[in-house]
DNA sequence: GTTCCTGCAAAAGCTTTGCAGAAGA
DNA sequence: TCTTCTGCAAAGCTTTTGCAGGAAC
């Protein structure tokens, strides 16, 4: 759990003014360490902060972007999901439960032709599957 | 330029009736090439199918991918975007000029650890950053 | 005092659903 | 005849925008 004073420096050093919402948003993506869609972080917050609006959750979430502190993950085909690890990462998404995980993969070493004169800003790799539980309920 | 008798086997290979508005939207995903939106699609086809109907479109690229003639394409935030190219490859967008173009990539020999235990399906890669005209043009 | 943030309400945009008529097997 | 396809209209959902009040600097 991280601490009020860790959260605001983080939000300070790129630039995002603390309020306490941003901070409770922000608390939330670690602590959860998953990929919550706005939604999610609006339902799991709503009862510690009943005046919050989804609006606010929207703000919140496209500052962190804007700002560096979080990333959009583009794997549900309906709903834009944000992750905190900002580290190169792959997603995998199982096409049954819809549960979302990170696994480590080196995405520099890529074999890959025909992009030697593209200037590369971002990578995102993600995969569909059958995660091992829903994998075995169907056997 | 595919004849009409290709799609139509092509779509009857897969289980889909061959109708006339299936034909010319994947006749469109052929010769395009490209990573169409539904409206992309549907603004294309217009002049030549004065009738055309949005849901069609929608029916149609439904019926295409479920029967495995087209992939869907995640790269956009907003929309979702339709591929003709089944084969594994990557996609590049600028982000400047949003032109999304494929890349070879041998997605089966990447490093990766962690997903031992799952049944991967399906492979995306998709890479952000500026083309090479837009990088130019920045200078 | 000025700028930024919050949140209600409304609007916008993409996608889906219901349904009736048309087309095809 | 029976199933499937098309397309209009309406609804559903996520996201954005406008704006007024409030908080922070």
């Amino acid at each position: 759990m991280l601490s009020v004073e860790t959260l605001s420096n983080e939000m300070k050093k790129k630039g995002v003014r603390p309020s306490f919402q941003r901070i409770k948003v922000l608390e939330y993506l670690h602590q959860l360490n998953e990929h919550p869609t706005v939604d999610e972080v609006f339902q799991a917050l709503l009862p510690e902060i009943p005046t919050l609006s989804k609006t606010t959750v929207y703000n919140t979430l496209h500052t962190f972007v804007d700002a560096g502190l979080v990333r959009v993950v583009n794997i549900d085909e309906i709903e834009l999901r944000y992750d905190i690890m900002l580290s190169d990462h792959g997603h995998f998404q199982c096409e049954a439960c819809g549960m979302i995980i990170n696994f480590e993969i080196n995405i520099d070493s890529f074999p890959m032709n025909g992009l030697k004169e593209f200037q590369v800003n971002e990578k995102n790799v993600y995969f569909k599957g059958l995660c091992p539980d829903c994998s075995n309920q169907l056997d």
